[in-house]
DNA sequence: ATTGACTGTAGTAATCATTATCATTCAATT
DNA sequence: AATTGAATGATAATGATTACTACAGTCAAT
């Protein structure tokens, strides 16, 4: 039982460039910055296509989707699990380098009687970056 | 240094409605709903003054967002942090009664230099209810 | 009680992200 | 090459959320 929910998928030029594109980059970027870095080798392109496109690739296992809040989500390239720290200054997303922990989906299953078949685990704050600039200035208000 | 972000808040029935509706369920409701109810109780309010008195009781600590891809935001009376577990099939949320591990957040503050003050855990799959539903059935598709 | 400054509200318009529609194009299969 | 159905581009529609505005309620100091 795959993550696959379509029939046949052709192979165009579209998918690949969105796909290669957000492999590209580490940022997180949502639908409109994708959109943007295709049409530099697809002018034509349209924004359905990378809203459409991207839905593909996350229902097929190829990217994942970060959703923050009423803004746009947002889109990952690695599609293994992995976890996130958000900025809450600056809004960055970063990729945080510690295993993932299966085992506690595996124990949940068992007590709570779901079928846990996925997880994801995002933490907030402020980045080192934001820290250093909020140290530097004595203001208290935005 | 609390959650605060505003000056003078007034208590106003608004928001004092709002938030016993929110308190008196734990089906994580979004706005829509939450409308609904409060208009049994003060008739005349608007949907304007739900989202933002929501906004003003996630800021203020008195209530926790959660944001599942592009559906609306669905809202939790319960300021702790917890767990949930989000049921693909009938996408109800269910509360999970398994201790916050603060200690992992605090570890990876000391790791990244980042200043992680927060934590969101959500685990993904087919609920019990639904999984007993599939598994009577035969059918592949939807 | 009367001001005045200010907050919150209802009602509605505007915004923004995302999805749907549809005629046309194109990849895959024969 | 012809066929076929999925994918595309262009655009309209939808839906969630926010902004705007005129008015009402509250508070504090006179």
């Amino acid at each position: 039982m795959t993550k696959e929910g379509r029939g046949f998928l052709r192979k165009t030029k579209q998918r690949e460039v969105i796909l290669s594109v957000l492999r590209s980059t580490d940022t997180h970027p949502n639908a409109d910055w994708i959109y943007e870095e295709v049409k530099q080798v697809l002018p034509n392109v349209s924004l359905g296509t990378i809203y459409r496109n991207l839905r593909i690739l996350v229902e097929s296992g190829e990217a994942l989707e970060l959703c923050y809040g009423s803004a746009a989500s947002r889109f990952d390239g690695n599609p293994q699990n992995h976890y996130h720290f958000v900025c809450e200054k600056c809004e960055n997303v970063y990729d945080l380098k510690v295993p993932v922990n299966d085992e506690v989906a595996r124990r949940l299953s068992d007590v709570t009687g779901h079928l846990i078949t996925d997880h994801r685990l995002e933490f907030y704050g402020i980045c080192k970056d934001c820290k250093v600039y909020n140290d530097a200035s004595t203001r208290h208000e935005d």
